[in-house]
DNA sequence: ATGCCTTGTCGCACAAGA
């Protein structure tokens, strides 16, 4: 089975791309970000026609995320426990069952931080804090989980085209790097990385400055597997053709296909 | 470069993204 995750940038206006790409991937499990879309104006009947099931997250016109399968999506938690107070639609959790026994799977949109110096990067390092005791939890059920999504976080130099530039961004800051590592080494394998995939190949371009066109690109979007997850980790790939197509998403699809 | 695009908003400029 294929699992992916793809950061859509507004669901309403990318629905065309994302109907075309599940037409011809076929993927079993779609984690999404960045709906900007309320639960109500999600474009739900063209997924639908096409054989998934769809839970989402909403939020309006900001964050948003969401989960679709081909299988009936069960146990739906919205919102990363930890802190009651937090309104920003950026989690969301389900079990899917698979011919190999339930699979849980989560769609995370992690905050961005920028700018350094706002209340936006210690925002984003609580999420990381909370997210890595959720993890946790979640990790003693010794159960094939999946924490897929947009970490907004550049793992290592290699996973920017021009890691330099990055230097004073909240995605490579020494802290959220850290944050990562801490979450991966609770026991879980960065799918991509693991899969020993040539460097060059990235999930995210800006639109400006032909970032495209230059392949000025960083890998943002990951899969973590847990160890049982791991177990049926076949392959891993990023569609970055996608990036090229009519009115592209800033991101593409990044995915694993499991033995399952 | 506070720049360059793109989306969404109780639009007619601005916030947010990364």
């Amino acid at each position: 089975m294929i699992v992916a995750t793809w950061n859509v940038n507004g669901i309403k206006s990318r629905i065309d791309n994302v109907a075309a790409w599940l037409e011809s991937r076929q993927p079993d499990v779609v984690c999404l970000q960045e709906l900007k879309s309320t639960d109500e104006t999600v474009p739900r009947e063209p997924i639908e026609r096409l054989g998934y099931n769809v839970a989402t997250h909403g939020q309006k016109g900001f964050n948003g995320v969401a989960i679709l399968s081909k299988r009936p999506i069960e146990d739906v938690r919205e919102r990363l426990p930890g802190d009651d107070a937090d309104e920003q639609a950026r989690y969301i959790e389900a079990v899917i069952s698979t011919d190999a026994g339930a699979l849980r799977i989560a769609s995370l949109y992690l905050p961005n931080g920028n700018p350094l110096g706002s209340e936006k990067f210690p925002y984003k390092l609580a999420w990381m804090e909370r997210l890595i005791a959720h993890a946790r939890n979640r990790l003693a059920l010794e159960e094939p989980f999946i924490l897929a999504g947009d970490y907004n976080v550049i793992p290592m130099p290699e996973d920017a085209r021009n890691a330099d530039d990055w230097r004073g961004d909240a995605l490579f800051q020494p802290e959220s790097r850290g944050a990562f590592r801490e979450l991966v080494n609770l026991g879980f394998t960065e799918s991509y990385r693991a899969c020993d995939e040539a460097d060059g190949t990235y999930s995210f371009w800006d639109y400006q400055a032909g970032a495209w066109q230059k392949n000025n690109g960083i890998r943002i979007d990951h899969l973590l597997l847990s160890p049982q997850a791991t177990d049926m980790l076949v392959s891993a790939s990023i569609d970055k053709e996608v990036r090229g197509w009519e009115k592209p998403s800033d991101h593409v699809p990044v995915m694993v296909q499991l033995a399952a």
